[in-house]
DNA sequence: TATTTATTCGCAATCGGTTGCATGGATACT
DNA sequence: AGTATCCATGCAACCGATTGCGAATAAATA
């Protein structure tokens, strides 16, 4: 049968009041070991299970932190996730995962929902169109932690974990360079989004630094999707430029430039020089193997998590580390190797 | 400020009792349009914002399913999970999902963390060490759906969501036979698991068809990790067998196989044929590309959560189907032609 | 023995919605 | 006009745990 225990029928049992129980359960200092022993003992013995939802009622925690992520499958989100979970759930944390599929107003309902179910955090990485950020308000105004990774949104006491894209974009696009390129592309997601807009500055920065000039079509901007092959095609097609090296801002929409061109018959790293972004599993399985940036994902999430946590128990020594920066590293393959 | 408005504010407000709201926020039938006009309007003037926590003690859901799965940074699972995500969110369940890391007793702490929150359902995916299954009883006790998908186990009046694993090993072996193999090995994953299990049935039924004899050496248990390649090299040196064919449980390991073969100058498919199992982007991408089982993921998910949806909105139409198989299906591909 | 000081524990309010049942008033019917 | 019917709303209990404050008992001190 279903076994709804309550304290009460636990204070009935043993004749005392369910505040005792209460006290018991949550170790109380000032009920004596003895009644809590019984009360433990005998709870136990009938099965007892806590009613969270009262609880949750009482003092108004949920011990359970909202994530709202563009999509969660893909490799790199989906390890840090894994990092976000894993630090959550030592802490007695429940996670509340929903996807904005890159939509400004699915981001929004999920931030209500969030909000609504009572989660004691938020962590967010903004969708691709995301570019009004009102459906944080109501954290903020209640003082609800929240923390922005990867695809972040500056906000003052809000925490921020990222890696210093722009000099991600800056060595990927060095290391083109001093590999010979000339004439680079760079095959962005969207602009709006400072991941993207930082790496584009990298890039610029580097061609600024080494005297190369860029022009509007050594820029595509895509959803840096698998197929999005053909845009990147088409791309090539009408600007006549000749391009001798591309950076994209990630693994996937790199294989997909590699493909494509592979299947035409450009050589590379021969005729055209790849860098990657993200260190997927692909990119090293792919021939030729990519040159990328190693982006950390797992740890990323942990981070996420522990800054998260501290916050909620009031550690406020992490305070004044608000934005904190992971190091990347360029990992040098075939694809970008002079020969 | 921080904006805490009850219903006994717009109550007060209003001059109306709080069950007059309550019901007109909820759209009661017996409440005039006039005053649940009134409610709504002012509700939204001053940003009420319903406690879930009185809301689901009141009556006993929390419109929370929970979702248990050996790790979630795989683009399987992932692709799952984001299946489920989607159609749980569609109704306006939330998801808490959480990871067993293949360990038991992380399955069991989660089960029991999840049941205390009060989850309205549970799906789940076994870990590969769990062998008891009294973990689930709390949630059969109080008729709480609970749905195992992918690696399941069979319990009554509990759905299941997997693929004819049987049928897709022997469509997979049956292949490499027909390309001309005669002496396979298979690299499965924990053979407690239904999904490894079925397809080494699978496996050895295609060789029972073909007269081909099945010997323990044909036959390697593993973690199906990306490093366990050395497991696999091992393998092959002890079992002095001259294996042709290589059928593998699953895509990750499958390539941790192909590139040990590879960089022992092995040539496949000439010398080694191989089949891996999933699909994963990365079996499109290695060369020579790896022939598979394409397995639905985000369809997987889907029908999980519709599945459980509809238990949960009391359609028992779906009882029926207790158990839901969905297609697999055999991609061929370079690594396991006949040249 | 009387009084102070700890210890243990219970009372009762509280968290914020939900809902069965009762009530008062409006409308309909004979 | 008198009675039956309905509609809209309010009363109050309830969901189950938490917690400030006070009381009762026990232990310690004078």
């Amino acid at each position: 049968m279903a076994n709804k225990i309550t304290i009460y029928d636990i204070a009935d049992a043993l004749n005392i009041s369910p505040a005792t129980v209460s006290r018991s359960l949550n170790d109380h200092p000032s009920i004596s070991s003895k009644t809590k022993e019984r009360v433990v003992v005998h709870a136990k013995k009938v099965g007892y299970r806590i009613n969270k939802f009262a609880a949750n009622l009482s003092h108004q925690k949920s011990n359970t932190i909202g994530v709202i992520v563009p999509k969660l499958n893909s490799y790199f989100m989906s390890t840090v996730l894994s990092g976000i979970e894993k630090i959550a759930n030592d802490h007695g944390y429940n996670l509340i995962i929903s996807q904005s599929f890159e939509s400004e107003n699915k981001e929004k309902l999920n931030a209500k929902t969030l909000f609504e179910s009572g989660v004691d955090a938020l962590m967010v990485s903004l969708a691709f169109e995301t570019i009004t950020y009102d459906h944080f308000e109501a954290y903020r105004e209640q003082s609800i932690p929240l923390l922005f990774f990867d695809r972040v949104q500056q906000f003052k006491n809000c925490p921020t974990i990222v890696i210093d894209n722009l000099q991600a974009g800056f060595d990927a696009t060095e290391h083109l360079i001093q590999q010979g390129c000339n004439n680079i592309l760079h095959v962005c997601g969207n602009l709006k989004r400072n991941v993207y807009l930082d790496r584009f500055e990298g890039y610029k920065k580097a061609l600024r630094k080494y005297g190369l000039k860029y022009e509007r079509p050594n820029l595509l901007e895509t959803n840096l999707d698998l197929n999005d092959g053909k845009v990147f095609l088409e791309h090539l097609k009408i600007s006549k430029k000749k391009f001798d090296g591309i950076f994209v801002s990630n693994d996937t929409m790199a294989v997909a430039c590699m493909r494509s061109l592979l299947k035409r018959g450009v050589k590379i790293p021969e005729e055209i020089k790849i860098v990657g972004f993200n260190n997927d599993p692909i990119s090293e399985i792919i021939s030729p193997n990519l040159s990328t940036i190693d982006y950390p994902g797992f740890k990323m999430g942990k981070l996420a998590g522990q800054s998260i946590i501290s916050h909620l128990k009031g550690n406020i020594n992490i305070q004044s580390a608000e934005t904190i920066l992971l190091n990347h590293q360029l990992i040098i393959r075939e694809s970008s190797l002079k020969k």
